[in-house]
DNA sequence: TCCTTTGAACCGAATCCGTT
DNA sequence: AACGGATTCGGTTCAAAGGA
């Protein structure tokens, strides 16, 4: 039973902060393995108490250790964690603090197969509010088995998260950076043959990201990595898809009670009764068309608010002459052009299917990582655009400009399976639940 | 050009760590 | 306690590359 429990929990992600994973100490496999566990326990729990309680069971099955009976290891983890200083953000990559110690726990207590563990005051705020954070597969960390490889995994996801989650990254890392992230010292002879290859094998092996690297010389000696990091693509996507198609997400059904037209302007910011009056006024293909034309703009970065430029779009018409020109006749269009239509058609689906996903997965997450993303959102709202602002002072996260925004941003930190990321993983999957789609549409 | 440095690919021993 | 895997580190040989 409570395999089944922890088996189920291991297909989940944990968002650990970045501060903590540039932690400059020596951490056992083990004793990471729990930190792991403990943050995202503790990020999964409700309640924002300083103390907590876990099965030992479901700790052990965390780590990787379901079958065995050892918790003397388990103590001699807590026991490290309660009392060796941690070092964190050394590398300057989170904006909130420069640098803090503290040790990872308080105290812990086990206590007939239950641990009650209490978090370090100073790392509560950076566990339940992670501005920046890695988001770590809890089941590719029980896979392995060497210390550095959990270390450089924990890295890359990391470099990976903070650089909006690209299918492919490549970047360089001077091997100073990686001594201290892998906590490394050795010759560069040794920290190539007996760190980083083995660590890469078990990465490409085991994790859900592909990663090879060359040397980077200056003179002679190697000073810097290039690594090249792929996400593999994940298998879930198609089970995945139907069944939240066919869900009763009462997101899903709020969305459903409109005019689909008016639907897609409300998903991106509309205000309902400004969707309703659009929809009214101006015909479908113009407000269609330029609702494309906008997120073209929206993707190449020269919108900044969404919504309001959108219903400018509409109201002034800002789709490209040629096509409009174009559009009256089907039949007239030449086969270039109806091949963009088609794209452009995509591409809104696409955009429009996104939005839904993006907002399914927030729905789902632990209200204190929910809560994180809103506190990120807030500390970045001071860098932006002042109309933001100011909607937000008046309405917070109610106001639909602030929504759209909200919501747009999240892309990037919850979209993660092909399809979410890849428009032509999109209409591949698009083709493949065709059937089931017209199967339920005729039944 | 020759000498030196560096790395790649090995080997192997000592030690550490967790399991049986 | 004995075992197996991980870690650390010293060594060797060969080849490539940099510096004088």
């Amino acid at each position: 039973m409570m395999h089944q429990l922890a088996q189920q929990h291991r297909n989940e992600q944990l968002l650990k902060p970045t501060a903590t994973i540039h932690v400059g100490n020596r951490l056992s496999l083990i004793e990471r393995k729990v930190f792991n566990a403990i943050i995202w326990h503790s990020q999964n729990q409700r309640s924002a108490k300083p103390a907590n309680y876990m099965s030992v069971d479901l700790l052990m099955s965390l780590i990787g250790l379901e079958r065995s009976k050892n918790t003397e290891v388990i103590m001699d983890a807590l026991e490290r964690l309660t009392t060796t200083p941690i070092v964190w953000n050394t590398l300057k990559k989170d904006r909130t603090a420069d640098w803090g110690v503290c040790t990872f726990l308080a105290g812990a207590e086990m206590n007939g197969g239950r641990l009650r563990y209490v978090l370090n005051p100073l790392l509560v705020e950076k566990v339940e509010h992670p501005t920046l954070f890695a988001k770590i597969q809890l089941l590719v960390q029980t896979r392995f088995s060497s210390k550095y490889s959990l270390a450089l995994y924990e890295f890359l996801i990391d470099e990976m998260c903070r650089n909006g989650n690209p299918k492919t990254h490549v970047f360089q890392v001077s091997l100073d950076t990686l001594r201290h992230v892998l906590q490394f010292d050795g010759i560069y002879k040794h920290l190539n043959s007996d760190v980083l290859k083995p660590c890469v094998k078990e990465i490409n092996k085991h994790s859900d990201i592909s990663l090879v690297y060359s040397g980077v010389k200056k003179g002679r000696a190697v000073a810097a990595l290039l690594l090249t990091i792929e996400r593999k693509a994940v298998q879930l996507a198609l089970t995945d898809l139907v069944t939240v198609e066919t869900s009763d997400d009462p997101l899903n059904q709020l969305e459903l009670m409109n005019d689909p037209l008016e639907q897609m302007l409300v998903t991106r910011g509309v205000g309902k009764r400004k969707a309703k009056a659009l929809v009214e006024t101006y015909d479908e293909t113009r407000i269609r068309e330029n609702i494309a034309h906008v997120e073209r703009e929206y993707q190449a970065g020269k919108v900044k608010v969404l919504s309001a430029y959108l219903i400018r779009a509409i109201e002034e018409d800002y789709r490209p002459k040629v096509k409009s020109a174009a559009l009256p006749e089907r039949s007239e269009m030449s086969e270039r052009e109806a091949a963009e239509k088609a794209r452009e058609e995509l591409l809104t689906d696409w955009n429009r299917y996104r939005e839904r996903r993006v907002r399914e997965r927030f729905a789902v997450l632990s209200s204190a990582e929910q809560e994180a993303h809103r506190s990120a959102f807030v500390e970045r709202l001071d860098h932006t655009s002042s109309i933001l602002k100011k909607q937000f002072k008046k309405d917070g996260f109610a106001s639909r400009m602030v929504d759209a925004q909200f919501f747009s941003e999240l892309h990037e930190r919850l979209l993660e399976s092909p399809e979410e990321l890849d428009l032509d993983a999109y209409r591949a999957s698009l083709m493949d639940i065709a059937e089931v789609v017209a199967a339920r549409a005729q039944g």
